[in-house]
DNA sequence: CACAATCTCTACTATGTCAATAGATATTAA
DNA sequence: TTAATATCTATTGACATAGTAGAGATTGTG
């Protein structure tokens, strides 16, 4: 039920796109990102590249290159990142609908376990696709200026 | 984001021993679950026998031997089945309550994905805690009775 | 023009996980 | 005794993961 790492680093550098996101064509350098956000910057040009090719990001090369929101960050939902990155959403692909598969069970049309699943499906899609980057960037300035000790939610 | 093969087989596997529970001690063979459920047999044999080891299902050895549920059907949840066939239902370590992992972003209190994260992460232990195996069980037998047609799920 | 900093592309690798498969053994009922 | 079952350990092939490495292309600056 886990997020690769891969999937995590993206989510990652992409918030700190959105963070610095300006309506102009500025960009970010690779090796910012990743020594905020302590990313191997040889794995993390992977990615980037990558979330290129799903036209997520897009990139300006040479001496003063590096890479920016393709979009507005409130056009960019988590849902699509980590499709793209991982694949489905769902916990099995019987009840994915961006990645359906048939599963091996007697009858999926029957089965009690997919119906559950389906509604674990339904949430995650939930929150994952009303979530932002623009959300997501908002949310870590907030938690910035937040002294220490009264972060509200607990592991 | 997906539950593997193993944790479905697992689920599949104990809906079958829920739908078959007395309180006596009758036993279920385990070829007779691999050809209801379309389960490789030998791998079956695997993860019935780790079930075993996590007290959820107790076995009986010999000709009329099988397996079947160590505790009531209402007593076994989905969450214990799943935690302990893959691990975390978290989408990251770093929101999970039971198998909690230090993650390598610069500050994990004031992570914005981990907020979020969390939120994905109650809503998924929410419906796999509150789900019972004596939950699926009768949910299966009633989807049984249904008329192919009258699904009120689609992909 | 030269150069250095950046992105780009391809390939490689070590490790681990997944989904089985196999073989030998122990247990039990008839 | 035998046949059907569970148990245990090991192995395998395929694939994914999380990087690492090297060479090349692009571009701004001096």
């Amino acid at each position: 039920m886990k997020l690769s790492v891969r999937g995590e680093y993206a989510l990652r550098a992409l918030m700190v796109l959105a963070r610095d996101f300006q309506e102009d064509d500025s960009v970010v350098r690779i090796q910012q990102i990743s020594k905020k956000q302590n990313i191997p910057k040889r794995f993390l040009e992977q990615i980037l590249n990558d979330l290129k090719s799903a036209r997520i990001v897009e990139s300006k090369r040479g001496v003063s290159g590096g890479y920016r929101l393709r979009r507005r960050p409130e056009q960019i939902t988590l849902a699509e990142i980590v499709r793209h990155i991982e694949g489905p959403l769902a916990p099995v692909s019987c009840v994915s609908e961006k990645y359906y598969e048939k599963c091996s069970c007697p009858d999926e049309s029957r089965c009690a376990i997919r119906s559950i699943m389906k509604q674990v499906r339904d949430d995650i899609v939930k929150v994952m696709e009303s979530t932002t980057l623009a959300n997501l960037a908002e949310r870590s300035r907030k938690l910035e200026h937040e002294p220490a000790g009264h972060i509200d939610f607990v592991i």
